[in-house]
DNA sequence: CTGGATCCGAAACGATACTG
DNA sequence: CAGTATCGTTTCGGATCCAG
């Protein structure tokens, strides 16, 4: 049953905060941020929300304009998608992340989203404008992403391109490592725990895109 | 006792959240934005904050870095004030505040503090560049603030200044009901729900700096 | 008065098991 | 796959009480 408290206050921000404030509701924002997602994609993004608060923050995340359900790629079944007004939130969304990197890490075990790893890869890449264009292909957790480097912007977007430099496949911690310290590159690339194909010095232009700053930070 | 729940996801959102997504949390940030204010000050503009929610949350966000207890201006007496860092929310909860006010009312009763509708000012005001430099001095709720009005810029300080071209004492909701709708601004002060010394044209200005849309919003 | 602390019932959450 | 059902635990909300 989706909850039904209210700050009763007529600020925008408690307002808001009636819509998104409750509990996982800003992660499964998060989640929805680069494409739309099925219920167990969403329970895999999330491996610590349990199904049924999961399943009635959808509700209330519907109920109230921010989300809806619609086809999803594969036919037959159906995946949730940001509204137009549930996409205004991007900036605040990306904003608390960039906020939130300042902050103590969590204690382990701690998770981490294809999603997550993706949108900080956004924000905080600083890619040399002088550098030549480059398309990678992710492969990251079971789905596949395609990110672009041009004009010192990177862009990353769901699903396959034609014509990629190169192609990664890796789990959304060891792209998080490698996007910290991309000297582990040639090791983790030994030991199989990413793969490889195509032009390495595309990816490796893709991973140096992260401006240094000495202390490790987790996306 | 403060809140020891987390999200166990290594994602700057959910660090952020693990930090200001409990609940009022992020209220108690709105309300000092603007200036620091001690606990009785923050119990008024939240009224319906339990006190020892409150006050595990003000523990809370001191323990993690987001404010900080000070002097306050009247001596002997501490008040609540942001951190640097605490400070670096202020662009997350304005938009918060933007996004909400697409949000449908909340029931009533609902509560408006002084906070609320000075920060809806700031972000919705549209001043006409070319209109003469204003100063108001605003008796809002118990406190003084300065509104400045100049360069097609609204700026909100919290204080006196030394000289403003008119005066306006009313509560936080007359205020949000004037700006909705500027032209109730004589019959609020015939009735005596509102003050106004000086310049009434600086007033009339002030409150025309929020661009009409019609159908009447709330801050 | 200010700045909380204590107590208690109600609601929300977390974990696990289960179903169409 | 996409959720429900159940149940123990935590947090919240509301009222009251207390020390400086």
């Amino acid at each position: 049953m989706p909850t039904s408290r209210s700050y009763r206050d007529s600020c925008g921000v408690a307002r808001a905060l009636d819509v998104v404030g409750e509990r996982w509701a800003l992660l499964i924002v998060r989640e929805l941020l680069l494409t739309p997602q099925r219920f167990s994609e969403l329970r895999h993004a999330l491996p610590h929300v349990s199904s049924n608060v999961l399943a009635d923050r959808l509700r209330e995340l519907e109920n109230n304009g921010v989300i809806h359900r619609g086809p999803a790629e594969t036919e037959g079944s159906t995946a949730y998608q940001l509204t137009e007004w549930g996409r205004n939130l991007e900036p605040i969304v990306r904003g608390l992340g960039e906020w939130g990197v300042d902050a103590p890490q969590p204690p382990e075990p701690s998770a981490l989203s294809a999603s997550s790893v993706l949108i900080f890869l956004e924000d905080a890449a600083r890619p040399d404008p002088k550098a030549p264009p480059t398309v990678c292909r992710l492969d990251l957790g079971g789905r596949v992403w395609t990110v672009r480097l041009a004009d010192g912007r990177l862009r990353v977007q769901a699903g396959e391109t034609a014509t990629a430099d190169a192609s990664l496949r890796a789990d959304p911690k060891t792209l998080s490592t490698l996007l910290n310290d991309p000297s582990t590159l040639e090791t983790a690339r030994a030991n199989g725990s990413i793969a490889v194909v195509g032009d390495l010095s595309a990816i490796r232009r893709l991973l140096h895109t992260i401006p240094r700053n000495d202390h490790p930070t987790t996306p």
